[in-house]
DNA sequence: CGACTTCTTGAACCGAGTCAAGAAGGGTGG
DNA sequence: CCACCCTTCTTGACTCGGTTCAAGAAGTCG
């Protein structure tokens, strides 16, 4: 498994005055974005911080607000009558929470705060793709593509609960938050930030916190990763991915 | 848990020569369509049938295609390099198939027809709202509170499957396949088709055939569903909801 | 330093999987 | 209409992956 380099990732990337460079970088992965496109995003403006624990989108918010991460971790979860908890998805720098992408008129499932959080308002775009502006086809089919990864990335999580055992679950949950903080250029290599602690994991890989730290263990054991404090080293990528069934969702078609 | 009326379900349905009532019920149920939008529907032409098992939807396929159920019942679908296979979601009569919301770029995971499937071609719709033509705002919206209700069941499923016992999971599971069919005007009361076998069941719920089996027997015991041969009859909805944790996705604004 | 969260470990338990074999349906052809 | 076959369902016995409970160790932060 090679690591592309920069330019090979972000074949369009551009130096200036930017707001949130990961925002930036994933926007342009696959769609050449205009002047006008490009100015947009370094407007934008308001930027919000949230403390760990705190509601970013609030469950059943009539206004729903529409921003993206510029730092931390974030996720959207559900609470069970009995306490249990479903983390359903992690939102990193350059994703987007709320309703720009997600379409949020059904779910009742709030995004919280799951480090500090930092992110920026992105009602701006919203109204820019709302009207059929031609200015913007760019970003329209920008965003059209990150909600199709965000889903494609759903869908992987339900492979993973499904029929995935804790060992595979785990190792494919990792291989899959690097490929996404490679593909936002917040990393190069294999080692790469990991701040969740092990009941996130577990309410997340639908497991218990000691299954989760019995199972981690076993990959350190067995030469898979290196745990420190917030960071995780990927030690084989290849080894990992074919156990786990890993393959990254890739455009079939653009 | 009181079962509204057909009035309550449908407060813009009109009668008409149509090509698939589903269809129509499930757009017109949030917004109203005006009648260049229903002459569209009501144009559709292109019919295909797909035999159990066939592909609608292929994974590569680099022409995506993309329909509507007009009869039957489709599932996506991943199997492992190990055999096992999850079964993503169900798509039931008026249920999109393929690229017009499920934005398919990334997605590797085929729809197959579980049962015998009939669905009509929606090329003429998608190319419809593709353009930004002002007559089909209604159409648009209706179209995006359809993908919005796809995701919010697919984040109730990630739950199911990461939090919920093999008790639950059926029994969520049937109250939300009754309200599916229920929204979509296929059905009245508590009795419905469901046409699965249990080794789909199993590779819906991430369970074992064996073990589905027992799940309903002990659904059937305990007297809270009825089964027959392609049938299903919840008997206490109210008691399966509570103790399955289920609650209708509803639109919180639109 | 003290208080709190997070991680780690062991032992017992249990929900769900596996294996295997038989029963019951449900179609098909004679 | 029956005989046959194949799929699906059912049941029992055993195994195992993962959970629960409980207690102690190691970080972490003020």
């Amino acid at each position: 498994m090679e690591l592309p380099t920069r330019a090979e990732i972000f074949p369009h990337a551009r130096r200036g005055r930017i707001q949130n460079l990961a925002l930036e970088l994933r926007l342009e992965r696959f769609v050449h974005l205009s002047p006008d496109e490009l100015d947009l995003l370094k407007d934008l403006a308001g930027r919000r911080r949230y403390a760990p624990g705190e509601d970013i989108i609030t469950d059943g918010a009539r206004t729903p607000t529409c921003e993206v991460i510029a730092s931390g971790w974030a996720g959207r979860q559900r609470v069970l009558s009995d306490g249990r908890r479903q983390i359903i998805n992690f939102a990193l720098a350059g994703d987007f929470v709320g309703a720009l992408i997600h379409p949020d008129f059904f779910a009742q499932t709030p995004t919280v705060a799951i480090t500090a959080v930092e992110t920026l308002d992105m009602t701006p775009l919203r109204d820019a793709l709302a009207a059929p502006d031609p200015r913007f086809t760019g970003l329209r089919r920008a965003c059209a593509i990150l909600a199709a990864m965000d889903q494609a990335l759903l869908l992987e999580h339900v492979i993973r609960l499904g029929r995935l055992t804790a060992y595979q679950r785990t190792g494919h949950l990792l291989l899959e938050l690097h490929a996404r903080m490679a593909l936002a250029g917040l990393i190069a290599g294999w080692r790469f930030p990991m701040p969740l602690t092990q009941e996130v994991l577990a309410d997340h890989l639908g497991l218990s916190i000691v299954h989760v730290n019995r199972t981690l263990q076993q990959l350190r054991r067995e030469n898979m990763i290196e745990l420190r404090v917030g960071w995780v080293t990927v030690l084989q990528p290849e080894a990992l991915a074919i156990m786990s069934d890993f393959k990254l969702p890739a455009p079939t078609h653009v």
